[in-house]
DNA sequence: TGTAATTACGGGATACGTAAAGATG
DNA sequence: CATCTTTACGTATCCCGTAATTACA
């Protein structure tokens, strides 16, 4: 095992107080905390936390190792750090998972900033609106509209997205518009799979609190542009992001429905393979989309 | 990989300046440390070592790094050696593998020794002379009299032994008695296998200088006793250990032969199997045993 | 052309997670 | 008795070594 992990699981260890918390915050279980702490009890030869099943308490040499050990620690993070920036130019080719509409639209001028502020990198754009398989397909991050379901990502939020409830206007006319969230139960509405809550869909009361509806309909897809398509074929109501159907809005071949009630936004998130050691120029280009994203808000 | 194993390797490749040395020291293949320069480079996003076959150079990052490399690992080193004197109190099973002979003159003393220092501790004593696989066997540590085959094993100098070289008198009243090494090719030579060089004996010559010869014979073993005991029986010269064969040359069971040549002590050592990380109560029952050893002589 | 580092690949050790056991207040 | 740690076990991963490849003097 990793010493400096060893390390840090004992250092937090004794800053947290429990094996549970440790495993919550290193992403791991607490057996291989727990494996982790008897190892470098083991290693060097002595206890470092008298423990029951109960009570911890971190002894003479704990202590003392404890200090040692956040040392170590940070010493190894000034050390990189140190380094990196000794060479800050990145290099290298990252692969980069972005949604069809978004992408085009939010994503590329930002990579484009971001390739002509480090010349040395080079960027691979694989649009995708599914949830591809990052690992399989070697992936360094993947840029989506909302929370994935899969929650063994590690994810980082960009931005927000606004919401609309949209239909066809001969959709409206067939069926008739909702006038509250709950009638939606009577409304074919297009879900989007993959996503965590694809099928409960919240509203802001104009009063204030909010208002959950669990939807069903006839289509479900994992791509917001085929849903796009069928609510403009008049298949169904669906709650898309706002510069996804601003264009059909415009031209009236979607309507707006239940227009004075709020609509949470949708977290645009990288997501990244769960990895134990993330890249520099993957944290870097991540840091990078943050900040370019706060900087403009997204219409 | 264990992040300060990679600083290890790079450190000392910086020191040394080709990976086969590090390679070499480290215990492990050039593939490996080529893998672990390259996953450091990979993590840090920097290149430390400029490299084509031929030369190696290390960059500006990789020289301020290795400075900072070298702190980590000091640190690392007096952190496990300050908390480990915090706690001196060794606990836990040595299994450890002893010759039968020696191990009864010679290696319980000590080991009750170091039993009455450290009170917490317990030993199991497993007698063989042969070179027990000491992986399977869950061995700690081996005491052998003479340099193992199997390189593989860390091993560790405890003590020299003196040798004679000895026959029965009636396998001297049959065969005539060498009146140098290299008579020893007409005679029945009994062999100790599992031993680095076994069959080449070499002799102090009076005047200075060595002299050698490649013996051969009928009968082979990998344990000292068998050897006596079939030079007690007449069937051959055997090269053995001073107290190994004292009782029987004070009995006149054995004759010395060639006994104005010196023969070049026979190492005793401490083997280990090649773990990466030895634990403190094992390196501390070597250091004690080779302190031990460091005191008296070996009659 | 010979030496040294890198890359490819296969086998084996190992470290993780799941689940059950154990312990303690 | 409930909670938290430890232990047992199966599996997937990763890491090392062997061998082939590449690169350079």
């Amino acid at each position: 095992m990793d010493r400096l992990t060893l390390l840090h699981a004992f250092v937090r260890l004794v800053e947290l107080g429990t094996f549970t918390a440790v495993a919550d915050e290193m992403r791991v279980k607490q057996s291989t905390v727990s494996k982790w702490i008897a190892e470098l009890e083991e290693r060097l030869g002595v206890q470092l936390i008298e423990r029951t099943t109960r009570t911890r308490r971190v002894t003479e040499a704990g202590e003392l190792f404890y200090e040692r050990a956040r040392e170590l620690l940070s010493a190894w993070e000034s050390a990189t750090a140190e380094v990196q920036e000794q060479a800050p130019e990145l290099r290298g080719r990252l692969r980069v998972s972005v949604p069809v509409v978004f992408g085009r639209l939010f994503v590329v001028p930002r990579v484009a900033d971001f390739l002509q502020r480090h010349e040395a990198i080079e960027v691979e754009l694989l649009y995708s609106d599914r949830y591809v398989n990052l690992i399989e397909e070697r992936i360094d991050v993947a840029i989506r509209v909302g929370l994935p379901e899969d929650s063994s990502l590690t994810s980082r939020k960009l931005a927000e997205t606004g919401r609309h409830l949209v239909a066809s206007p001969e959709y409206v006319a067939r069926r008739g518009a909702p006038e509250r969230p709950s009638d939606l139960k009577e409304h074919t509405c297009l879900l989007h799979t993959g996503l965590s809550n694809g099928d409960v869909w919240s509203f802001g009361l104009p009063g204030g609190g909010e208002e959950r509806a669990r939807v069903r309909g006839r289509i479900a897809a994992n791509n917001s542009e085929a849903l796009l398509y069928m609510a403009r074929r008049g298949f169904g109501v669906a709650l898309l992001a706002t510069w996804l159907v601003r264009d059909a809005l415009d031209a009236g071949e979607l309507v707006e429905l239940l227009p004075n009630l709020t609509r949470p936004p949708a977290p645009i998130c990288a997501l990244m393979p769960p990895r134990r050691f993330v890249h520099p120029r993957v944290r870097r280009f991540i840091d990078f989309m943050v900040d370019a994203f706060a900087q403009a808000r997204l219409r």
